[in-house]
DNA sequence: CTGAAAGCGCTTACAG
DNA sequence: CTGAAAGCGCTTACAG
């Protein structure tokens, strides 16, 4: 069948008003008499007539489109915040433009939202050159950085307290009375890494204890998997391991129990972050530290809200509590044992 | 900061052309010489220019946006999915609108897709009403419903072929010496539910068995928990239980293993659909069927740039292969022991 | 190849 | 409350 669109021009002859008449009665708050509106929706009604939101968007300067970008989805962390940023967002009469992209061809991605007139961004992956998130600013668009941060940007941050949640941990683990922890670091050049790291290290300095080896695992499952071999490699092993999130620890898991026939707590603890849904399945019953997404997304679409509204753009960072989901995948600490 | 637009008409004025000239520096094969073009792209770049795509759109009719619909993203398959998807839709030159909604008010949903103008629609969650989908249909908007289908509805589909999925399962589970063989449902009016439960009978009954019990998990983690609880109710159980998809088998298993301290596969054999990422997984090792996501994925793309080229809207169906992906989770048939 | 002009489908002052 | 008209930022015949 051949395309058939029907415009305010068809409503408005069939209905026997102007063409404003037609557009006033599509509008909340505009100035028409019911007796217009009636006839005009009844006219609508007949010809399947619907607004042309790509017109009003252009003729109002608000596309009332939110552009979300993201690298990957295979760790959970990530559907989990589309789906209620997505929710949010409809709520308020905002739509979500997706874009998914590996670190490296953003600046083309962040163009095309651009171009897409899109009246804000929220970036749940890799960090926004710092060149790009200024441009945006200009062009006074509101950009999020969701669970990442980036100090000398002009964009906004939304994270948990990593430091806090990393500190959490080492408490958590010394108290358990571990001697060998170890730590299996994400991208080491993502904030999150770097702030629970920083977090871990100084929680376990203020036991006087200190990291008793780290390798490296990149956010990837794979990469957690050789970050456990590499660290499990001789014949003395760690008694425990924060990794920087619960995608890697699922791997890390499975490598412990299945390649080196470990036992979980028993012969060696594992602690995550993120607290996504698996963390709580009974293949893993993981340990970890919870970012409290919903708070994070109120925080984002807040933020958004009012820059939008306001249209001026400003810097803010929100930094929402961590919490630390005890299960069973660590020992506990002695005083409860 | 304030918003501050910069127009084609900035650009002709600066670069001293015409607007048009601007306008073809930025189309591919218009024709604008070279030097008027450097002249004009140079300007651009100083201006910080950028074609609103939004008006593009309004003048050309195409908005090169593709809505996706999904109803929750808990169930890794969909993730998996939506990456995919709007990656080769990226590639294509087309972008992801997203809508997350529960089924209800789909209605309403469509009706602000098709404010936007998009020019396909994916369903990857509750079927389409056939009032909408032919709404769609005489709009000219190509509509697919992504694993389902509505045989009344002018909407194409895509889907794993999911009766002989079913029947493989059946047959392996017979070949495997099972005697009390379940099946845990999943949503019952959906077509995968329908057709992996048709195929599954059809294979029972080609080896003289029928389904010895059936339980309704309604494709949710607690509803597969339930069913599981009430499949096991009493002294006797099962032998062995095809879950309709992987996300409940995962379930299914915890409260099989830990509630009813059953052993998988020797106790009992469970057999999930879908193949997600976690199937793979030590905590669970799933033998399942396996839906050929990628295949599924050009299908629909396909079907989608086809009907949006031609402009005009037919229904196309396809069935992709579905394959059992052995792992740990069932007894392997008798003439392999 | 180039520019002037029409027009995509709306919203929104502006008069009445 | 209502209609005529301007205009959002482009693309695309139409002449030249």
């Amino acid at each position: 069948m051949k395309r058939a669109k029907v415009t305010s021009g068809d409503v408005a002859r069939l209905a026997d008003v102007s063409q404003s008449a037609v557009s006033r009665s599509f509008s909340e708050d505009a100035s028409v008499s019911a007796v217009t509106r009636a006839k005009v929706l009844k006219a609508a009604r007949k010809l399947g007539y619907r607004p042309n939101v790509i017109a009003r968007a252009m003729i109002s300067g608000r596309s009332r489109l939110i552009a979300v970008l993201v690298a990957y989805l295979d760790n959970q962390f990530y559907p989990i915040v589309i789906e209620q940023l997505s929710r949010a967002l409809q709520e308020r009469g905002f739509h979500v433009l997706l874009f998914i992209t590996d670190t490296g061809n953003q600046d083309v991605v962040v163009q095309q939202m651009m171009g897409y007139q899109v009246e804000g961004i929220v970036m749940a992956s890799a960090s926004l050159s710092s060149t790009l998130a200024r441009e945006c600013a200009q062009t006074g668009i509101p950009v999020v950085l969701f669970n990442r941060y980036a100090p000398s940007s002009p964009a906004s941050s939304v994270t948990s307290d990593n430091i806090e949640g990393g500190r959490l941990v080492a408490r958590y683990l010394v108290d358990g009375g571990h001697k060998r922890i170890a730590y299996i670091a994400g991208s080491e050049d993502s904030s999150t890494n770097r702030d629970r790291e920083a977090g871990f290290y100084r929680g376990l300095a203020e036991s006087s204890q200190i990291v008793w080896a780290r390798a490296v695992g990149n956010y990837s499952f794979e990469g957690a998997a050789d970050a456990t071999r590499q660290l499990c490699s001789s014949k003395i092993k760690p008694d425990a391991i924060f990794v920087a999130n619960d995608h890697m620890a699922f791997s890390v898991m499975d490598v412990l129990r299945i390649e080196m026939k470990l036992h979980i707590p028993n012969d060696i603890s594992i602690i995550g972050y993120d607290d996504v849904p698996e963390a709580d399945w009974g293949g893993y019953k993981l340990t970890t530290v919870r970012q409290p997404s919903e708070a994070m997304i109120d925080a984002t679409i807040s933020i958004l809200m009012e820059q939008i509204q306001q249209e001026t753009v400003s810097r803010r960072a929100a930094i929402l509590p961590a919490e630390l989901i005890v299960r069973q995948s660590a020992r506990l600490p002695k005083n409860k044992s």
